[in-house]
RNA sequence: GGGCGAAUAGCUCAGCUGGUUAGAGCGCCUGCCUUACACGCAGGAUGUCGGGGGUUCGAGUCCCUCUUCGCCCACCA
């Protein structure tokens, strides 16, 4: 571990090796009897087949960053990890797959299928964990679960049938979302509602006794041939005489009645509705409360089925819409074609169209699930960050639907339910064991052909994760959790299901924080996605930047509730912060490790009070680090904690004081010592507060410190105290003069083109106290880092000088060097007394102020009075510059 | 249709309980290969804080209103 550290940072050297010692160690391993508090984060678990990609990015590496933080505080963390089987969504991949073979499930049938996505996951499964890896990710692996693994599996069954037994799932006919491209049901939550600007169509239907005829508009004209009814509101007069009487269904032989029901808008359309049970939520109650009969006019597949006649057979929903209205016009019975947009939904796994389908399916009952997952959040028991959130989580419980879990799909947990398929019993087995025959008559059972939605799996995971339903130390130490970090979209989905699962199985919440992070977009701001060709592969940022640079540019780009916008177009610019500050830090580190050879003494045995200003104000500032940044960790501001760590390191560390104790280090002079046990001492602080964001080269450099122990790791050391760095106000005031007086000086020489390899002499005029302590104690500081040769107490005021605001008052610092041409200095000390007066004059304004000063706070008059002296200090400056020169008034 | 969020430098964003001359990074300009770093150092320019109105001694910050983007929810067919 000696090796001379290279000038330029490699992160892809070091990150494999160190995360691969970080695992042998085990040091992300948590045990239930470990000390300390227990800190619970639950990871989303990705899709099995999924790939790492910029939304994994910004959600793992959030959750990293606060695990790490908590882990570092000395509590006993968790962060579990599992992948999810995502019925939906792998089914699809292996249908692809058989796709480009010419091949289709039903080829291979439902045996065949389910093997060969057992293969694929068996092979690739593993995929995305090892890219949570390559990011950092410090969960604790050994427990990665698997949403269709036996065990949980298992648990499945258990919860199926608990909620069975408790009458809280139960069988029936309504209108569900159905995909016809993927075959199945979906929740109302798996469906993505979009606007379409589409068409209102009006048509005419003649009444069967041929006198009157109803006119009535749709957006979806292909379902007429399903229409059983014609619905009016009952006090609508247009309609009252109506009501009773039949249609002639045109197209068809049927004649449908007209219903009057209070669910018609009389204000829209037409203001009557064609009613069509089988296709649509409303008119299946409107169906239900008439006795109208339900005529299913489509097949699986979204064509239209032997339902309808001849001509439209088989035809696809789209071309049928066509048909129909071209049938309809040919009859003369179009009325009109309103525009019209409305919301349409769509497949949240391939985004086909789904289609309202009457059919029988599994559902959970929500009400009494939600009841205490709203009383939760309203007795304070969730805090939701960014805090809207939290009405979002409460507005879809006051308002929920059942939950419709069957799948059509041959990939997922099979529901555990059994027929019995004897005459006369036909008895329905909800068990947990796969039963041989019916309990009641013996007779030959069959299973339920649906499996379960993915998410009646992953809404279980912080118990089921933990070994529930046996009562395992884990499951005692670790639930409930503490934290959960995820996107908004899956609020309802995944986190108040959870919610709603802990409390009716735990009895209390799985977490009381969820921390809802935005969405990653590209510089047009549109959301990352596959079909747009627009992501950045988090994977190649790794392999080119590391992966330090892509989660500090993460981090850093990211504030509470918003989204994080990354110009996908250039990656070296997108992660240039991350890339310059990993190799920022890594030059500190060359530096300060290179004289670090022989040993640093430990702070404690350093005289702080005789050491160097330097030393005591690094120190504060390391003080007033650690506070800032804990704060801001704590209060999931972590863009604000990786600003403040960078300040410290960039600005404080490394352009202050490591070049203030250069001499100190270089030179074999007194004050070396200190100078290294104090360079020690601040960096391994910064890079302790850094860890959470960047933790591989903060473990590379960490553990290379001289009083680093042997074989720790950074990631289990401990988290900067205020107790890890003194207070020192005097000297943060002291050094701030100094770094202004450098300030000037340098700005001075800028200003007046004086070449940089050139010194200077310096006039400082009207000294005050403090000025001259720094002249007389630092000022052999203030000749190197300004370049200055000679400092002169002059008592006047010199050419081309400038007034500068020391905390006990106005002192002016000018360079002796030759004003190039008097006059155009005359005509810069113009533009500034001009400006000077101005500003002078609206201070004085303020002040007078009555107002202001009998209710400003004591401290802010007192600022502005002293503002107020160095503006008119700054104003006398410049007009006796001027006279000295001679310049015209 | 309802609800929510955002609008600050060319770009991405800070600015938390109203209070000095509104900040950072990237980009840009000037000068530097100063023995940790040119992925760097020193200096610099750039803002009617979306528009309008109000509250206040004082508003980027609070209130109202408008505009523009974005998100979520919703059974007006």
């Amino acid at each position: 571990m000696t090796e001379p550290l290279a000038p330029q940072y490699t992160p892809a050297a070091i990150e494999g090796p160190l995360y691969s010692w970080w695992q042998e160690r085990g040091f992300f391993r948590a045990a239930p009897d470990a000390p300390g508090e227990p800190y619970v984060v639950q990871m989303p678990p990705p899709n099995v087949t999924a790939r790492l990609h910029m939304g994994h990015g910004l959600n793992d590496t959030t959750q990293d960053v606060l695990v790490r933080f908590e882990r570092m505080r000395g509590k006993n963390t968790l962060w579990v990890p599992g992948t999810d089987h995502a019925g939906i969504a792998t089914q699809n991949v292996i249908e692809k797959q058989l796709a480009k073979e010419g091949l289709t499930r039903f080829d291979l049938g439902r045996d065949a299928f389910v093997d060969r996505v057992k293969a694929f996951v068996a092979e690739t499964g593993g995929e995305i964990i090892e890219q949570l890896k390559a990011l950092g990710c410090s969960a604790d692996w050994e427990r990665t679960y698997y949403t269709f693994s036996p065990d949980l599996s298992a648990t499945v069954r258990e919860v199926f049938a608990r909620l069975y037994e408790k009458g809280l799932i139960y069988r029936g006919k309504y209108i569900v979302n159905w995909c016809p491209r993927c075959l199945t049901t979906l929740s109302n939550e798996e469906v993505e509602k979009e606007e379409k600007s589409s068409s209102l169509w009006h048509f005419r239907y003649p009444l069967a006794d041929g006198g009157d005829s109803i006119v009535v508009a749709t957006t979806r004209p292909e379902t007429m041939l399903g229409d059983t009814g014609i619905a009016v509101h009952p006090d609508d007069p247009r309609y009252q005489g109506m009501i009773g009487k039949m249609v002639a269904l045109p197209l068809t032989d049927r004649e449908i009645p007209i219903v009057g029901d209070s669910a018609v808008d009389p204000a829209f359309g037409s203001g009557a509705v064609k009613v069509t049970p089988a296709h649509d939520p409303v008119d299946f109650e409107i169906g239900r409360r008439h006795n109208l009969m339900t005529i299913d006019v489509m097949t699986p597949e979204a064509r239209m089925s032997q339902t309808v006649p001849e001509r439209f057979q088989g035809l696809d929903r789209m071309e049928a819409r066509k048909q129909v209205v071209a049938a309809i016009q040919a009859l003369g019975l179009l009325v009109k074609v309103d525009p019209h947009t409305h919301a349409v939904g769509h497949c949240y796994r391939c985004n086909t169209v789904v289609e309202p389908r009457l059919s029988d399916q599994w559902f959970v009952k929500m009400a009494p699930l939600a009841k205490p997952a709203l009383q939760a959040y309203h007795d304070g028991k969730l805090r939701f960050i960014p805090e809207f959130q939290g009405g979002v989580y409460a507005y879809w419980l006051e308002n929920i639907r059942d939950w419709c879990i069957s799948r059509q799909l041959w990939w997922g947990h099979r529901i555990p339910v059994w027929y019995c398929q004897s005459e006369g019993c036909r008895k329905t087995i909800v068990a947990r064991e796969e039963p041989t025959h019916c309990p009641e008559c013996r007779g030959h059972v069959i299973q339920d052909e649906d499996v379960l939605d993915t998410w009646f799996s992953s809404w279980l995971v912080p118990f089921t994760s933990l070994g529930w339903p046996e009562k395992t130390p884990s499951l005692r130490a670790f639930y409930p959790g503490s934290t959960l970090i995820t996107a908004p979209e899956i609020i309802y989905l995944w986190v108040a299901r959870m919610i709603m699962s802990g409390l009716e199985f735990m009895g209390e919440v799985p977490f009381d924080t969820i921390y809802l992070h935005g969405t990653v977009r590209d510089a047009q701001h549109r959301k990352m996605s596959k079909s747009l060709g627009n992501g950045v592969d988090p994977i190649e940022v790794i392999d080119r930047y590391g992966a330090d640079a892509l989660r500090y540019t993460i981090v850093s780009g990211m504030s509470v509730g918003t989204d994080l916008i990354l110009d996908t177009a250039d990656l070296d610019t997108a992660f240039a912060p991350g890339r310059f500050f990993a190799n920022k830090l890594w030059n500190i580190g060359r530096f300060v490790l290179g004289h670090l050879e022989q040993g640093a003494r430990p702070l404690a045995e350093v005289d702080l009070a005789a050491a160097p200003l330097a030393d005591r104000w690094i120190l504060a500032r390391a003080r007033a680090a650690i506070v800032e940044a804990t704060a801001h960790y704590e209060r999931f501001r972590f863009n604000e904690a990786a600003m403040t760590v960078y300040r410290f390191l960039w600005s404080d560390v490394a352009d202050w004081y490591v070049e203030q104790i250069k001499p100190r280090l270089y030179g074999n002079v007194p004050g070396g010592e200190t100078a290294r046990a104090v360079a020690a001492h601040v960096f391994d602080i910064g890079l302790k507060l850094l860890h959470p964001v960047m933790p591989f080269i903060t473990e590379e450099l960490w553990r290379r410190l001289p009083n680093s122990p042997a074989d720790a790791s950074i990631s289990v050391s401990a988290w900067p105290t205020e107790e890890s760095a003194p207070a020192d106000d005097l000297a943060l005031l002291e050094f701030g003069a100094l770094q202004d007086l450098i300030g000037a000086i340098r700005v001075l020489r800028a200003d007046q083109r004086v070449p940089p390899g050139q010194t200077v002499e310096v006039a400082f005029a009207n000294m005050t106290a403090l000025a001259r302590a720094l002249v007389s104690r630092d000022g052999d500081t203030i000749q190197r880092l300004a370049k200055v040769s000679a400092i002169h107490d002059d008592g006047t005021p010199d050419l081309a000088g400038t007034t500068l605001a020391l905390p006990d008052g106005p002192i002016v610092v000018a360079l002796r060097h030759a004003a190039a041409d008097p006059a155009k200095e005359c005509a810069r000390l113009a533009t500034e007394l001009a400006r000077s007066e101005q500003l002078l004059a609206a201070q004085l304004g303020k002040l007078a102020n009555e107002q202001f000063v009998a209710r400003a706070p004591a401290a802010l008059i007192e600022k502005e009075r002293e503002r107020l002296a160095v503006l008119e200090s700054q104003v006398e400056t410049l007009r006796e510059q001027r006279r000295a020169l001679g310049c015209p008034a």
